[in-house]
RNA sequence: GGGGGAAUGCCCGAGUGGCCAAAGGGAACGGGCUGUAAACCCGUCGGCUCUGCCUUCGUUGGUUCGAAUCCAACUUCCCCCA
């Protein structure tokens, strides 16, 4: 099958600037694409995956990848409520960020041959430029009625839009035009949202360059019941394992509508197809099956298989009720638990509850248990007797579990 | 540069001096039903040493016994004019 058509029969393609001709390229030969994110964070997350695997596809299937981190254009990203001081401050922040960032685009794009992929920063030609010959030599290119046209500034037209977000569109076109001038760089992937701002690319590169590049936009993913992706009471679901737990993101797959599984499967994992379409037939119970295949198999690819593993023995145990040795642990000091520990800061503590007052209103609600107990005493305070050497289970509803241990230390 | 308007809890959005931790909706979370799903019903939804106390209604001051509500300045955003 061809790589386009893999990719299309994934769900991973929304718009191409010319499928035809893109393919054509394809077939003479390896092209150079590239992906750009956002260092706004110091961790990627799931709404990432999705740019991240595709570019993985492509890259498997011999094409060269450019990951594009924003050092320079991050510094102009959200210009609101900005102090110079701040933006100062900023500089190292985002260098942090994209240093992060690039440890954890490595573990799904091989980096370790330039013919084969790299990362690269805008930083490098954006933040020398010049303006007056950048407003020559690029701005004279850009229509400003074209750009007021364009569906997505209309949109923020309505609402107010600062000059320096308006020029985020010439700073990412002209980030395709310096790629396809160090790199031969003829395909951006991104976002349907982003499909204004790469055609500007590609037809910068058109005017100075005279070549045809292409675009290749994503779909913008939502759940089946509307929702934007990778959101949990707890906040964003992150790919890094100490903000958010191997065992928690395998609990997200696990809890996905069964509107999502087929989707999901084909865009979050690399199983092939026909397996796919199998577990997809699956009907009533049996779709956790399929969520349990998920499940595990993305978290096999962003956390390893021996992470994967274990969350899925925890997975386990969180119906089962027995102590696992699988769950996440807390631990509490033996010395504390002599004069007694109350339960909802230990809740509150591990990280089952976001405060102590959460605790409070889950105990009243009837959804916390210790062991097999649900617990109805809002004051529950544990000492050494209540924790048997092996721990103790101590859940918040049936989706959030923790194994309680004592410590001597 | 001139004139007008707005800033409320995760989001939307009421509230124009005490009855406001702040209506209503959405999201989310817990319970029930299930399959760790959806739909549906019930409940919760700032924090804490929790029948009470503390901190929130853009920021900083002020008026008042008492302010989300009144005044002043500042910040940000929107609209009209240039």
């Amino acid at each position: 099958m061809h790589i386009l058509e893999e990719l299309d029969a994934r769900g991973f393609i929304k718009q191409c600037s010319d499928l035809d001709a893109l393919r054509a390229k394809m077939d003479e030969g390896p092209i150079t694409f590239y992906v750009g994110f956002d260092p706004t964070a110091d961790s990627l997350h799931v709404g990432n995956l999705l740019p991240i695997l595709k570019a993985a596809h492509l890259q498997r299937a011999g094409h060269r990848v450019i990951a594009l981190t924003g050092g320079g254009t991050g510094m102009v990203g959200d210009p609101s409520g900005k102090t110079e001081a701040r933006m100062l401050l900023q500089a190292e922040r985002v260098q942090h960020n994209l240093d992060c960032q690039k440890a954890q685009l490595a573990r799904f794009l091989d980096f370790t041959d330039e013919k084969r992929g790299l990362v690269v920063n805008n930083a490098e030609w954006l933040l020398q430029l010049n303006y007056i010959e950048f407003l020559r030599d690029i701005g004279s290119c850009f229509s400003v009625n074209r750009m007021l046209a364009a569906e997505g500034y209309k949109q923020r037209l309505a609402r107010g839009l600062s000059f320096i977000e308006f020029n985020y569109q010439l700073l990412q076109a002209y980030d395709y035009l310096e790629l396809f001038r160090r790199y031969d760089c003829r395909m951006q992937l991104g976002g349907d949202d982003q499909w204004g701002n790469i055609l500007a690319g590609l037809d910068l590169v058109r005017r100075k360059e005279q070549t045809q590049v292409f675009a290749l936009t994503l779909p913008l993913l939502t759940t089946a019941t509307g929702q934007k992706m990778g959101k949990t009471h707890t906040g964003a679901v992150w790919l890094d394992g100490e903000r958010f737990k191997p065992f928690d993101f395998y609990q997200y797959w696990i809890n996905v509508d069964d509107r999502d599984v087929g989707r999901f499967l084909r865009l979050f994992t690399f199983l092939p197809l026909h397996q796919i379409a199998e577990l997809e037939a699956l009907k009533g119970a049996d779709i956790r099956k399929a969520k349990q295949a998920l499940a595990f198999e993305v978290t096999k690819l962003v956390h390893g298989e021996d992470e994967a593993l274990k969350a899925q023995e925890g997975a386990k145990a969180m119906t089962v009720g027995t102590a696992a040795a699988d769950l996440p642990t807390y631990e509490v000091r033996r010395e504390d638990l002599a004069s007694g520990v109350r339960l909802v800061s230990i809740l509150a503590a591990a990280g089952l509850t976001k405060s102590v007052s959460e605790g409070r209103r889950m105990v009243k609600g009837g959804g916390v248990r210790v062991g097999n107990d649900k617990v109805s005493d809002v004051d529950l305070v544990l000492s050494g007797d209540d924790i048997p050497a092996d721990g103790v289970v101590v859940r918040v509803g049936k989706k959030r579990a923790v194994r309680v241990l004592t410590i001597d230390a």
